[in-house]
DNA sequence: CAGCCTCGAGTTCC
DNA sequence: CTCGAGGCTG
């Protein structure tokens, strides 16, 4: 081999990967296949070779990355060290309060005694920066929080990105937001419409495209810039407090928000909420609340996380943008479950910077304004077509209708009329006692449930299967010779395609190499894990949680199976294990055991397990000595709340209960512990007291 | 039995 | 992201 120069491997790399990551598009996204799968590998192999040689010219979208990555999705994934969680919303100034009570209490502080900082809450997309040994190491979005992409070559090309600090802890991870400023945005866009180009539709938009831009030197042309506020995995304490932190990143090199202000209590801090929202519209860039986090960082740790979002902070946005619309009609979705959902379809309008012609209206009461029998209904609007509605995006995100002009209605206009029958299959569509949906009773039958239960089935948190999104599920459900009607077909598509003449890869849109990629990917997820099966089996009631708790009592598919057998009919002895997993209760027991008793639903079932190896679902972990194990607090806690002592044993994997029982593992007793300690004492259970319980914890 | 927290399900636009 | 409902706690 000729021996390259840096130079030239550069040069190489970029261009393999706009090779083949055009050549990838194209089999995936059906147009013909540019290039032969003798050529494609034979590049690919290229790339591999060079990247060996030179490491450090690995680019962020490189194609050796790319194995049985998503089409078009360029970017690796990265886990992040410590999850970026979302935060809690606030509307109204009481809920401030609220929320200083809350904190306060769970500290079994006083209010008074608790200070906050309140910063903007800029709009654009959030990135975390790992810093090693002071040298940017890697880049990364948010994604789902757990897992975000590396867009690390993209990050470098921001100019208020340090690539190295002075200083810093050996590892630090700072976390900030991306934007892009209104004169940039405004600028870019007529940059963009001059060439022809897409123009994006707001600041925040163009921030997200252009930071995810394959080609990193479309990101260096961006006027992207970045605010630090906060950071992740860290060797060293930052500072004591939020306030100081922020000093500190500002030190290392990081821009901080100017507008970052230390404030003494709800009062203050709603005070600062008007101040920003009085320069929102001066501020160079977009904004959409102000968020406010607990100063001291001790206590920080001390109220910790709930399931998605921290204790110690919370977003106070500013009221949504809110626009008037035509309602021109509305179309009826059947969902998975059999949801009749109701979608109004709008004369477009501009909210918040996006056009918006579709939204939701919730549900059969909500557009109604009176019932079968007359009654008036409660939130009911009375939305009727042709009415004029006021519609805002939840969020900033999903366009929903907020109320209605009754003023500009016209005289003829008719209270909306909401199908009884599914409009897809015509089964009766009916709604349960107490429950706010009406659904469709066709089962499978209906194919508006059968095809979203398939996308459900193929989705990302299921099976995952690449190259089978809910375009080609629409397409092979409708397939006449090939066809997907339930999940055990998609097993056995592969078979039945080479046992006949119209193969999938002479069709239009299909080759070669994308036929036997499909069936590849199909073939990889034979294997599966218990929890993943029994959440993509798209069970009512039965999501991912739900699944990874039953998985993980019942361990293996085969015990599970039997407990459902064995559980038939009505609610009885054979319940009492399912019903006695933690999170279960007697709706979600009905819905697993009426389901896999039901006949065609069973056999579908078991079609599909015959072509799968399912793997037993991991117990649950204990790396720390009280995970899995059921305890008790009793008496005075001086050092914390029982709320802290309660979230943080919950945090090492332990259930907290109320009352001493055979199955509590340990009880903590304070001072002018009773009953419990005495129960616990006749039943020989270890009991140890608060400190014992902080020298426990300490550590973990 | 009420109130809290978490989970499930559905939704739009790019 | 939000609403509604399920499950658990006090």
């Amino acid at each position: 081999m000729i021996e390259l120069s840096e130079q030239e491997a550069k040069a190489e790399l970029a261009q393999l990967a706009e090779r083949l990551g055009a050549a990838n598009r194209a089999y995936h996204q059906e147009d013909a296949p540019e290039i032969s799968d003798a050529l494609f590998d034979q590049l690919k192999q290229r790339n591999a070779v060079i990247e060996a040689q030179f490491p450090q010219l690995k680019r962020a979208d490189s194609p050796s990355e790319q194995v049985g990555a998503a089409p078009a999705d360029g970017f690796a994934k990265v886990r992040h060290a410590q999850a970026m969680l979302s935060l809690g919303n606030a509307f109204e100034d009481s809920e401030i309060d609220e929320f200083a009570e809350r904190v306060a209490k769970f500290l079994g502080l006083k209010a008074s005694a608790l200070t906050f900082t309140a910063e903007p809450k800029i709009d654009g997309l959030s990135l975390s920066l790992r810093y090693e040994k002071g040298q940017l190491v890697q880049a990364a979005t948010r994604g789902d929080g757990q897992t975000g992409e590396n867009v690390t070559a993209n990050a470098r090309m921001i100019a208020s990105i340090p690539q190295q600090l002075e200083n810093a802890p050996e590892l630090l991870e700072v976390r900030g937001e991306v934007y892009m400023s209104h004169a940039d945005f405004a600028a870019l866009n007529t940059v963009q419409a001059e060439a022809g180009a897409k123009t994006f539709a707001n600041p925040r938009n163009a921030a997200a495209g252009s930071l995810r831009q394959l080609d990193a030197e479309v990101t260096r042309s961006r006027p992207l810039e970045f605010f630090a506020y906060a950071w992740g995995a860290h060797s060293e304490p930052l500072a004591e407090t939020q306030h100081q932190a922020i000093a500190r990143l500002a030190a290392l090199g990081f821009v901080t928000n100017p507008l970052t202000k230390l404030c003494a209590g709800p009062a203050e801090m709603v005070v600062q909420y008007r101040v920003i929202e009085a320069k929102r519209a001066t501020l160079p860039y977009d904004i959409d609340g102000v968020v406010y986090k607990v100063d001291a960082l001790a206590l920080q740790e001390r109220l910790g996380f709930r399931a998605t979002t921290p204790r110690w902070a919370i977003a106070h946005k500013f009221p949504a943008e809110l626009a008037w619309t035509r309602l021109e009609a509305i179309d009826i979705q059947v969902g998975r479950t059999g949801a009749l959902s109701p979608v109004a379809r709008l004369s477009p309008v501009t909210v918040g910077g996006v056009v918006v012609s579709n939204a939701t209206l919730h549900n059969e009461d909500y557009i109604l304004g009176r019932d079968s029998q007359g009654e008036e209904i409660r939130g009911g609007k009375d939305i009727r077509l042709g009415d004029w509605v006021q519609v805002y995006r939840a969020g900033d995100v999903i366009p929903k209708v907020a109320d209605v002009d009754l003023s500009k209605r016209e005289g003829t206009a008719r209270p909306y009329v909401f199908p009884q029958v599914c409009p897809e299959c015509g089964s009766l569509a009916i709604r349960e006692e107490g429950d706010a949906v009406r659904r469709c009773t066709g089962g499978l039958i209906c194919p508006a449930q059968a095809v979203e239960k398939l996308k459900h089935f193929v989705s990302r948190k299921a099976f995952d299967i690449d190259g089978l999104g809910a375009k080609q599920i629409e397409m092979f459900y409708a397939d006449e010779t090939l066809s997907i009607r339930e999940p055990a077909d998609i097993f056995t598509l592969a078979a039945r395609d080479s046992k006949q003449l119209g193969k999938l890869k002479n069709r239009e849109g299909w080759g070669a190499r994308s036929a036997d990629k499909l069936f590849e990917a199909i073939e990889s997820k034979r294997e599966i894990g218990f929890a993943r099966l029994l959440f993509a089996l798209g069970l009512r009631h039965i999501g991912e949680q739900v699944a990874k708790l039953v998985s993980g009592h019942y361990v293996s598919w085969d015990r599970f199976i039997s407990a459902m057998d064995a559980a038939q009919g009505e609610i009885s002895e054979d319940w009492i294990e399912l019903l006695n997993i933690d999170g279960v209760g007697e709706v979600v027991a009905r819905a697993l055991v009426t389901a896999f008793a039901q006949q065609s639903e069973r056999e579908s079932i078991d079609r599909l397990v015959a072509e799968l190896q399912v793997q037993d679902a991991e117990q649950v972990a204990s790396d720390s000595p009280v995970a899995g194990k059921t305890l008790v607090f009793t008496g005075t806690l001086e050092k914390m709340t029982r709320a802290e002592a309660k979230a943080r044993a919950e945090a090492l994997g332990a259930k907290v209960s109320g009352s001493v029982s055979a199955k509590t593992d340990l009880l903590i007793a304070g001072p002018g512990a009773g009953s419990k300690a005495k129960k616990a004492a006749d039943l020989g259970i270890e009991t140890i007291d608060e400190d014992g319980w902080i020298n426990l914890v300490a550590g973990l």
